[in-house]
DNA sequence: TGTACATCAGTGAACGCGCGTTCACTGATGTAC
DNA sequence: TGTACATCAGTGAACGCGCGTTCACTGATGTAC
């Protein structure tokens, strides 16, 4: 307890507040979510939170930026694995998504909570990136024909819905039995939704 | 003012708090609305909502069911139109719900917000009995040979996560123009995914 | 039509609570000499 | 190595606030006769 209390003096209790809000979050959901509790769980008085964040906002926003990093950085490990191979790229880069949700379901929560009035410059910049790794993976595989030429844009955004789509109702339990036969699926319709050539 | 306060007195409160709550909603979100709020709004006192709602929980569950009433309501008006149609009766049921988060944000983000923890019996019936629709439209393909066979419930859980998966992102502001082109675009992927006949 | 009464929707005061945030402080840390 | 000092991370008391919920009440409504 005593080393602890030392270690938050090195620097240490910016990630351990992070780290109590995603466990907060991941118990009782973001509405839950209080400076005071997550402070509480850090095992420090609930003023301390303000020497590492501004407010209650800025808290949120780096877990969201956080997430967002997080799922970029998998997506582009996942793509060096597949330098050449453009499509087995825009599917992982679906995949990639859904397994982050899965995995990190508080980040995923805080990332699409903070809901059109409140996203923050931070956050609205690295979710339009972690877009455009899709998006770019897309105008990927039509450059080698192997995806129909389409508006970009549309494309990728199709793509988007469906793993977005997929990793909330899992997260949020509508989807109960997410098994990887089921995001086979997903990945399987992502597929058949842009590999054919003709345009109707 | 005197004739709406009369007119509650008739069994209109509950109406009008709900519709309070849907305004709060579209204005602060869901994480902003209060019994208290709502009851201002409705011009009544604090107290009163209490007559007609359990508790907060209660008045949201109000909102959720109302909202999986009105898409189901709607999908099978669009259902009577095209009656001997299954492909396009499937393609309407993915419609419906798309414009009815357009339609309705306020209702879909209580639909959707209440997760995991917090959904009530009475909501979940309601939710499980609108996917069903979107399930039944699917097995009606498969049965005429319009639809390749595959697990059902697979193919409906990605049609219903392409659909939802857009219908937040829309709402959520990450996608900034529902154009009525790139709901199309939506709708093709719905196609696209089950059509063929070939199983991989 | 008129009166007496039961019902019950809405009132307003009150409760206790947890929240976000501020602020003067303390005491551990690292640094200059 | 030892001392003096500046820094600054974390403390704890305090603030004002809005919240959910309760409860004894009031007064309008509808009904029985």
């Amino acid at each position: 307890m005593k080393k602890e209390s030392l270690s938050y003096h090195h620097g240490n209790l910016r990630r351990a507040l992070i780290d109590a809000a995603l466990e907060i979050i991941g118990e009782h959901g973001v509405k839950a979510l209080s400076i005071r509790e997550v402070a509480k769980k850090a095992g420090v008085s609930h003023a301390a939170p303000y020497r590492h964040f501004k407010d209650k906002d800025d808290l949120l926003s780096a877990v969201a930026i956080e997430g967002f990093d997080m799922v970029i950085q998998d997506t582009l490990e996942r793509f060096e694995r597949y330098r050449d191979n453009p499509l087995e790229r825009f599917r992982q880069s679906g995949l990639a998504y859904i397994d982050f949700a899965a995995a990190h379901p508080s980040h995923y929560r805080v990332m699409f909570s903070s809901c059109e009035q409140n996203v923050t410059d931070g956050v609205d910049r690295h979710s339009r990136e972690a877009f455009m790794i899709l998006y770019t993976s897309i105008a990927e595989c039509q450059g080698k024909k192997l995806v129909r030429t389409q508006d970009t844009f549309e494309l990728a955004m199709a793509a988007w819905s469906l793993v977005h789509g997929y990793a909330m109702l899992v997260i949020d339990g509508f989807i109960k039995d997410p098994s990887d036969r089921l995001k086979y699926v997903i990945t399987d319709a992502l597929y058949r939704g842009l590999r054919e050539t003709n345009t109707p």
